[in-house]
RNA sequence: GGGCGAAUAGCUCAGUUGGUUAGAGCGCCUGCCUUACACGCAGGAUGUCGGGGGUUCGAGUCCCUCUUCGCCCACCA
């Protein structure tokens, strides 16, 4: 291996790709990041659970925000010396990768019916060998680190197995069971859904009302109002409410259905809701859930006139009720063609828009169809709960906190969960049929092939299940559950962070609550950390359908892995979305990549100086050596790493649960990084680093301690970013010539505040020097002072404290352009810029080019403007109301303040008195 | 229909239990290629804190109300 590269031969930018590769590939290559469950046992451990990508999915910048925030958090604890696992994996995700498969076998001209089950589970199985996954190396191209040698996967044998025990200890829980209802159906994935994966959409829908004349009075009838005229080939009834005087009359005789003659009885029943439409609701059991529950009331048949694929035809037990000339349409032409049928009959009497939701497939957007049929339910509300339990007694929170009530409303209006799908891709419900011995399922651990009670052949289940089942063990069916003696279940269970975004929150956060509680009689995790989403400039959420993604590898390509990032982090506040621009990747991602040039400019310059002959270390250094900039600075590094750790934290509840203190507090990640952010650039570098210029050039004990401060200050810096910019960071890092308490900034310990007895001084005097720069740039800019013009200037300061400043004033000279002595007492004649604070004072004499009119101008605005508000409090100060009830402290601040303003007002008007001398 | 959230500088957002003259980043304006960085440096401008009312010595912050936007939930025939 050749050595670094020369420190003035360093380009002038940062070149990420090859660093970024160059580190990654020795990070993985030593272990940084594979966990070790034995040292969990004598420190903390941390862990992380992936929210499992489709293993088919291809990155986008929803995982680029999600995987960097995860990132974060599992660099800063594994730097702050926790036994850290993050742990990656994929997910099967059923429909989605079926559904992929199946449109590759359509291409050809064939279905999944024609190759059989067998086949297409293959062709399934091999298409994801070959092809899925690649997610994975995508997010070790951001800087993932997670530890690769525990990668998970839901079909894998290991978790396959958690999910056949899970099943059957639920059953034996009495918590599974077989249910014959309707249910959300997708026609064109051809399998059932659970609510969750069947969200509404709002649409602007028609309302007929129909007219269902009397079969022994066709001049009387009942109007009902319907959305889908299409399912009154399957209608069993005509319902009203039981106190509606309008249809008392009608209650129990029978209406005719209109195209097919069936005799229907009007029946009462208060599900009808008098206000909608016309009162009367038609009731058709096998086509809408509400319904089939009003004809189990009232002990009515469910004939199915729409078939699996969404086509109108006699499926069952409706014999005689689909006309020919309907039979074999699809349910949308069919609809048009009843409509049509209706309105030549008379039958429609009205037609009315109307703005409704109507459920859709999650994976395809097909409009659901209800349907009844057979399927495996959990019983849920036992399990929500635990899960609200675990919310209420502190063990779980969720941030933002706002979140907490839609887990709440949600567990607390539970429903039964339908696990099954129609599908073959994903884990076959372990359940066996023997016909011999009748009908009853048989749920077993193991593959059955003979009915245990009769010998005879079995048959199983052909459903598989819901994708979920499988997501919401995770936090343990990874860590080797069911064996409660696996080494990673003991040393990392429960997890500790759950970084995801808020539209998973049914599907997957509540449910790995419930599955921990149920199963491992634990919380899975203490903190959910809920994300923003990734949206464009118009606020519209990042999909492929529209076109306005963003790839993070071409972020990755054009910028950089720590542009990318930074540019997340830096902008997320706690819950908020992330905008992005898909048509300016400049504007979107230039701030990061920009500060990244900063700093590794700032390290250059810094690394050149310093030079690479060893440095001592600042415990090593006596602190009578150290300047009032190199106490100043080492104090702003003390704070920013305060600031870190409070934005940051806490890692973990005190106790067993959270405090009402602590629950709210830590993960404000754009906090964060701006503290990191400035102490290295407007601290570090704007003002030490520029004060320092001149110490650097000599020799002796003054270098010395100057390239100490530099070295450990750059060197802190560098790991409070690390986590945010990982590659950069560790490319700089390696080169500061400390010794080195790791082999990597990766590994190294996080920055720790020293404690408060060892900052007894905080380098006040360099803060007054920084005002007095700040002031003389502004006299050089309020004047005009061509930049090759020094200014001259005094600053007075008490007796006591003149040789401390008398170090200072070439502080002026390199950042203000200025020669500036040090004197006791302020100079007379007429000065362009004094500045008071706490007995010091700048003067710049005026030396001919200042013009005095418009000085003078300027001041008597700044008076006037001050005794305004000067009036304004003295007469604060002066309200007895004020002063008897305001807070002493308060009072006391004013009352300073007052005095304050009171002097600077007095010396106002002395130095406009001057500029009239 | 129910619930939640948001409204603060041109944009994206901070503003902790009410208490200095309301902040940051980006953008904008001015001057600088000052041999680490123009992806930079220095200086600067910009806010009736959505409208109205109330509580208070004091309100961006608490209460009521209206307006606009967003999200979630629901058995929207």
């Amino acid at each position: 291996m050749t050595g670094p590269t020369p420190l003035d031969e360093l380009p002038a930018t940062f070149e990420p790709s090859a660093t970024e590769r160059t580190w990654y590939a020795r990070w993985t290559a030593d272990g940084v990041f594979t966990a070790d469950a034995a040292r969990a046992t004598e420190r903390h451990p941390f862990t992380i659970i992936v929210p499992p990508p489709n293993v088919t999915a291809v990155l986008h910048m929803g995982h680029g925000l999600n995987h960097s925030v995860q990132d974060v958090l599992v660099r800063w604890r594994r730097m702050a010396g926790d036994e850290t696992l993050w742990l990656p994996g994929t997910d099967h995700a059923g429909i989605a990768t079926q559904n992929v498969v199946e449109k590759q076998v359509a291409a050809e001209g064939k279905t999944r019916f024609d190759l059989g089950r067998e086949a297409f589970v293959a062709r399934t199985a091999q298409f994801v060998d070959t092809t899925g996954g690649e997610i994975l190396n995508q997010m070790k191209a951001i800087g993932a680190s997670a530890d690769w040698s525990r990668t998970a996967y839901t079909l894998t044998p290991e978790l396959s197995l958690a999910v056949r025990e899970a099943f059957v200890r639920l059953h034996e829980d009495g918590l599974v069971y077989r249910g014959h209802r309707v249910i959300h159906w997708c026609p064109r994935c051809g399998t059932s859904l659970s609510d969750e994966e069947a969200p509404f959409e709002e649409a602007t829908g028609a309302l007929y009302h129909l007219r269902y004349p009397l079969a022994d009075d066709p001049t009387r009838g009942i109007t009902v109002a319907t959305t889908r005229p299409e399912t009154m080939l399957g209608d069993v009834a005509v319902a009203v409410h039981p106190e509606d005087e309008r249809y008392r009359a009608f209650v129990g005789k029978e209406l005719l259905l209109p195209l097919n003659n069936v005799r229907i009885p009007v029946i009462a029943d208060p599900y009808t809701d008098p206000e909608f439409g016309s009162g009367a609701v038609k009731i058709t059991p096998a086509h809408d859930a509400n319904d089939f529950e009003v004809g189990k009331r009232h002990a009515l048949g469910a004939p199915v006139v729409v078939d699996a694929e969404g086509i109108v035809r006699e499926v069952l037990d409706a014999a005689g009720r689909v006309p020919a000339e309907l039979a074999g349409l699809d349910r949308f032409a069919a609809r048009e063609r009843v409509v049509a049928l209706l309105k030549a009959s008379g039958v429609l009497q009205k037609v009315q828009p109307h703005e409704h939701s109507v459920r859709h497939c999650y994976r395809c957007d097909t409009v659901v169809e209800p349907r009844l049929s057979d399927q495996w339910f959990v019983r849920m509300q036992p399990l929500a709960d635990k899960a609200l339990a675990a919310l209420r007694t502190g063990h779980l929170r969720l941030l933002p906190d706002r979140w907490e009530a839609v887990y709440v409303n949600w567990l607390e209006g539970i429903r039964d969960w339908n696990i099954s799908r129609q599908l073959w891709w994903g884990h076959r419900i372990p359940v066996w049929y023997c016909d011999t011995c009748g009908n009853t399922p048989i749920v077993s651990r193991e593959d059955l092939t003979t009915c245990p009670t009769c010998q005879g052949p079995v048959r199983q289940d052909e459903d598989v299940l819901d994708t979920w089942f499988s997501s919401w063990l995770f936090p343990f069916s990874t860590l080797g559950w069911p064996n409660e003696d696996a080494p990673d279940l003991k040393a990392f269970y429960p997890t500790d962070v759950l970084v995801t975004a808020p539209e998973i929150i049914f599907f997957w956060v509540a449910r790995m609550v419930m599955a921990g509680e149920w199963f491992m009689g634990k919380t899975p995790f203490h903190t959910v950390y809920l994300h923003g989403t990734v949206r464009d400039m118009e606020h519209r959420k990042m999909s492929k359908s529209l076109g306005n993604g963003i790839d993070p590898l071409d972020v990755v390509r054009d910028y950089g892995a720590d542009a990318l990032r930074w540019t997340v982090i830096a902008g997320l506040g706690l819950g908020v979305d992330v905008m992005l621009d898909p048509n300016d990747l400049e504007k979107s991602f230039a701030p990061g990549r920009n500060f990244c040039t900063k700093l590794w400019n700032i390290g250059r310059f810094l690394l050149s100086r310093v030079g690479e002959d060893a440095v001592t270390p600042l415990a090593h250094t006596h602190a009578a050596r150290l300047t009032a900039a190199d106490r100043w600075i080492l104090d702003r590094l003390d704070v920013a790493i305060s600031d870190c750790d409070a934005a940051l934290g806490p890692a973990r509840p005190e106790g067993d649960a959270w405090t009402a203190a602590e629950r709210p507090r830590g993960l404000r990640l754009a906090e964060y990084a701006e503290a990191a952010r400035r102490f290295m650039w407007n601290e570090l570098a704007d003002w030490y680093l520029e004060s320092v210029k001149p110490r650097l050039a000599q020799t002796g004990d003054d270098r010395e301690a100057a390239r100490t401060v530099l070295a450990h200050a750059f060197d802190a810096g560098l790991r409070l970013l690390h986590p945010i910019i990982p590659f950069i960071t560790e490319e700089l890092w390696q080169r500061v010539p400390l010794p080195r308490p790791s082999s990597y900034c990766a590994n190294a310990p996080w920055p720790l505040a020293r404690p408060d007895s060892a900052r007894h001084d905080n380098g006040d005097a360099f803060e007054f020097v920084r005002d007095a720069v700040t002031a003389l740039r502004q006299v050089r800019a309020d004047y005009n002072v061509p930049p090759g013009q020094f200014v001259e200037a005094t600053l007075v300061v008490p007796v006591a404290r003149a040789a401390e400043f008398e170090a200072l004033t070439t502080v002026l000279g390199s950042l203000a352009r200025a020669t500036a002595q040090v004197a006791t007492t302020a100079p007379g004649g007429a000065v362009a810029q004094t500045l008071l604070r706490d007995g010091f004072e700048l003067v710049v004499p005026l030396a001919g080019m200042v013009d005095l009119d418009k000085e003078r101008r300027r001041l008597q605005a700044e008076a006037d403007q001050l005794h305004a508000q000067l009036v304004a409090l003295d007469g604060r100060l002066s309200n007895e109301k004020f002063t008897s009830k305001a807070p002493a402290h308060v009072v006391e601040a004013e009352r300073a303040k007052a005095e304050e303003w009171r002097a600077r007002h007095a010396q106002l008007l002395e130095r406009i008195t001057r500029l009239g001398a």
